[in-house]
DNA sequence: TTCACTTATTGAACTAGTTCAACCTGCGCC
DNA sequence: GGCGCAGGTTGAACTAGTTCAATAAGTGAA
C-alpha cells in the first residue's frame, strides 16, 4: 500500500532509498468515507496527504453557494491547501470524498520536521510544485481562449479514466459551467 | 541596481549573507527595448530574468491569433516560462517588454549549477513557486465564478499601479474578454 | 415496496459577452 | 504641417452560456 507512495516520491527527484523509507514513515494511514470531507472551509490544514485509493473533489464554494472545482484527486494524486498548510491560516477550500477512500496523511509538524532532517525533500517538492503549476497555467489559458464545448472534449480526452468515475454536476463545476449547459453539449457531441 | 534582487531573495527564505551574494554574482544585467521580446513561442527558454525596471507581458497566442495574457512582470518580478526552463523544451509563450526595460538574467547552467553549490536555494525555490502557485490558484477560482466587471475591479484594485502602466486592450487580454466589452464594463463603473 | 434523493435531459426565456464596423481622439514621425 | 496609426468608445446584431421549471430514470434505505 505505502509501495504507491515511495514510487511516486522517486518519480520527480532523485531520493536515496533511505531518505524515501525515512520519509514514508512519517506517513499514516487513514480512510475516509464517501461524502465526508478531509478539509472544510474555516479550518486550517493541518496534514497533507496522498491518495492510495478512492477520489476527492477540491473545490470552493462562492458568495452565491456555486462550487469551483479546483481539481480531483484520485490514485497517486495528492490533497492539500497550499495556501492553509504552508501558512497555518484557515483554508477556503473544501476536500471531500467522492468514492470510500484511502489515504496517507503527514501532519504539518512532520512535514516541517522531514524538510530539516532531509534536505532534499526541499528538492521534491520544488519540482512537483513545478509540475502542477505548469498543469494549471495550461488549464488557465484553455479557459481564457477555448469554449466550453472544447475544454469538455478536451478534458474527456486528457482524463478518461477520471471523467468516467465523475457525474455530469462534477464535471460541469470544474469547467466552470452549469450542468445543464454540459448536458446539451454532450447531446450535440453525441451526434457526431 | 542588484539591491532589488537581494532583497526580492531575501524575502522568501533565510539565505545566509555569503548565499545571497554567490548567488547574485550569477546574473547579467540586460536591457530590452519596448515591443521586443525575452521569450518567443518556439524557441526554448535559456535564462530567467529578474525585472530591476519596466514591465512586461507573459502570453499565449491561441489558433486564431488572439492573446491571453498569464500575466505582467513589473519591478520586484520575475519572467521565466517554467515548463521551458526547466524542461528545456520549445515554450509555447511569449515575454515581451511592453516598456524600455532593465532586468537581470541568470542562464539555465549557472541556475543548475548554483542548486549544487547553494543547496538552500531548492527552498527559496520551492517557496516562491508554492507563492504564485497559490496566486494562480485564487485566479483560477475567480474566472471560475466571477463576472468579467468583478474580475476587473479587483484586478485595478490588487494592482492599482500597474494597471495604471497598461492598456485596455492588455486588461482585457488578461480578464479573459474582448477590449470592446472592457471599454463597455468602464463606462458602466464610471456612472457609478 | 415505497419514499426520498440524486442524476440527467430538455425547452423557453433570459443575460453576459462577442463581433464587426464606424468614428474619434492624441501622438510620433518625416 | 500633414500623415499614419495605435488606443479607446459606441451601437447593432449575434452567440455562448444561464436560469428556471418540468420530467424521467436510477438508487439506496427502511
Amino acid at each position: 500500500m505505502t509501495d504507491l507512495l515511495k514510487q511516486n516520491l522517486t518519480r520527480h527527484a532523485a531520493l536515496t532509498p533511505e531518505e524515501i523509507e525515512q520519509f514514508h514513515l512519517l506517513f499514516e494511514p487513514r480512510f475516509v468515507k464517501k461524502k465526508s470531507f478531509f478539509l472544510r472551509a474555516g479550518a486550517v490544514c493541518d496534514s497533507e496527504a496522498f491518495v492510495v485509493q478512492g477520489l476527492f473533489k477540491v473545490y470552493h464554494v462562492d458568495a452565491h453557494g456555486f462550487e469551483q472545482v479546483l481539481y480531483f484527486a484520485m490514485e497517486d494524486w495528492w490533497l492539500t491547501d497550499i495556501d492553509s498548510f504552508v501558512n497555518q491560516r484557515p483554508s477556503e477550500l473544501f476536500i471531500e470524498a467522492l468514492e470510500d477512500s484511502e489515504i496517507l496523511t503527514i501532519s504539518k509538524p512532520s512535514k516541517d520536521l522531514a524538510y530539516q532532517r532531509i534536505p532534499a525533500l526541499n528538492k521534491l517538492y520544488r519540482v512537483m510544485t513545478e509540475k502542477t503549476h505548469v498543469a494549471l497555467q495550461r488549464r488557465m489559458l484553455a479557459n481564457l481562449s477555448k469554449t466550453a464545448d472544447q475544454r469538455y472534449v478536451d478534458f474527456i480526452e486528457k482524463y478518461p479514466r477520471l471523467a468516467q468515475r465523475l457525474s455530469n454536476v462534477q464535471v460541469a463545476a470544474y469547467l466552470g459551467i452549469s450542468h445543464e449547459f454540459l448536458s446539451k453539449i454532450r447531446k450535440k457531441i453525441s451526434r457526431h
